[in-house]
DNA sequence: AATTATTATAATGTATACAAAGTACAAGTT
DNA sequence: AACTTGTACTTTGTATACATTATAATAATT
């Protein structure tokens, strides 16, 4: 009975949060676009709501690096310039990586089990041929590496760095000529963390993101033309 | 003249980030204690400002993980747990050593010739016995190696993470038996980086970064008590 | 015609107002 | 004595108001 209360406690959400959501849904899916002013009595009216949780989301994309603020100018969003997500996916690299390589370390024997469920669960998807579905199966494959790394802060981050790219990412999985790779490289990955042979892991970790990191480079070339 | 109003422009901050400041400041100094609330009305007259900067600046700690959110209850300043500073310690040794592979690949010759001041500045900050100027040296040493890694995304990730620990390390540099060790080791680092040979800046970085994290779990414990 | 002033408009920065939810404590009930 | 119930009070969540600064468009001047 006080279970059920408290589940339905986290229901409520601030508006705060919901707009926090909403912007930054539409900044990654790019309904905002680079460079986009973000004024805060429009989004107000747009969204039916008051400046105040406008605003407070405002500093939290702020503090993100999604938006970009002008002072008594306002925010707008954030540019991808090719450093930056050069950065970004650079320290995406290591810490994808590392989170492999403790993997290696703690993964359990339930979460072994798991694994193997979502490497098939994502040789299935991509006959689908539905990049949504794929796209799904794939981020599962990553989050149980992540969770079986056993670090909350590492988890947050790497989530975050991801979001950061995740525009591109989706495309990338559409191109059916990756597919095959892609199996490839998670079956690779999938057997190391199994054998818990951390050398193997993080080198096929490691090629896996290059060649993520490939495909968004040639995505962001084609993209400027 | 136009550029001297663009310096000037400089110094207006709006009242949320003179906030958001202070109140990180008083968190990591201990000032506001864990579990403590942040009680908006309070710090709004406290500070001399309206509720609405320091909701702001809320927001902004909230994402950065200084506070935690209780919906409808408030902020209060996050609880640091063993788990969370383990969590913390271990993503920041990796992007660390991390940081002095890149430094390996990117330092300029003038970088060096900083790094070797900075080194340099450090022993001699130790002799002085002055905690602070020892801190101060260590952060300008770490700094250095940090912009020679060239990652704009890696330096505000570690200093970020820097700053969640950073109640802790400053105690670590007043340890006056710890001194010699951790000249030595700014020496190994410096060499390594300078010779430009990965693997041993890594490890350098990598036994630094244990030491201090043995010495930060040590006070932490000496705190329980 | 180009450039500077002027002025109206709109946006941010900050403060305040108001409603809803949470908290604590006292009074009443079993 | 333990447990509700009620009530005053505090606090957050949201909206709005006001002041200051930026923007843009028009008029005035060279």
């Amino acid at each position: 009975m006080k279970d059920m209360l408290q589940e339905n406690m986290d229901e409520y959400l601030p508006l705060r949060d919901v707009v926090f959501k909403t912007l930054r849904q539409g900044i990654l899916t790019g309904e905002l676009k680079p460079g986009e002013r973000l004024m805060e009595i429009h989004l107000a009216n747009r969204l039916g709501v008051s400046r105040t949780p406008i605003r407070e989301a405002i500093r939290k994309l702020e503090l993100e690096g999604l938006v970009i603020m002008i002072p008594r100018r306002g925010a707008e969003v954030a540019q991808i310039t090719e450093k930056n997500l050069q950065d970004v996916l650079e320290v995406r690299r290591a810490l994808d990586v590392f989170a492999a390589k403790l993997a290696c370390q703690r993964m359990t024997e339930e979460q072994k089990k798991e694994l193997k469920e979502a490497a098939d669960a994502f040789e299935k998807a991509i006959e689908t041929k539905d990049a949504t579905v794929s796209a799904r199966a794939d981020v599962r494959f990553h989050d149980i590496i992540l969770e079986a790394a056993g670090n909350d802060r590492l988890t947050q981050l790497v989530n975050n760095l991801a979001e950061q790219v995740y525009r591109y990412r989706f495309e990338s999985v559409k191109d059916e000529r990756s597919h095959s790779r892609l199996i490839e490289e998670h079956r690779r990955i999938y057997d190391s963390i199994v054998k818990r042979d951390e050398k193997a892991a993080e080198e096929a970790v490691g090629t896996h993101v290059d060649n993520q990191e490939k495909a968004i480079k040639d995505q962001l070339r084609a993209m400027k033309q």
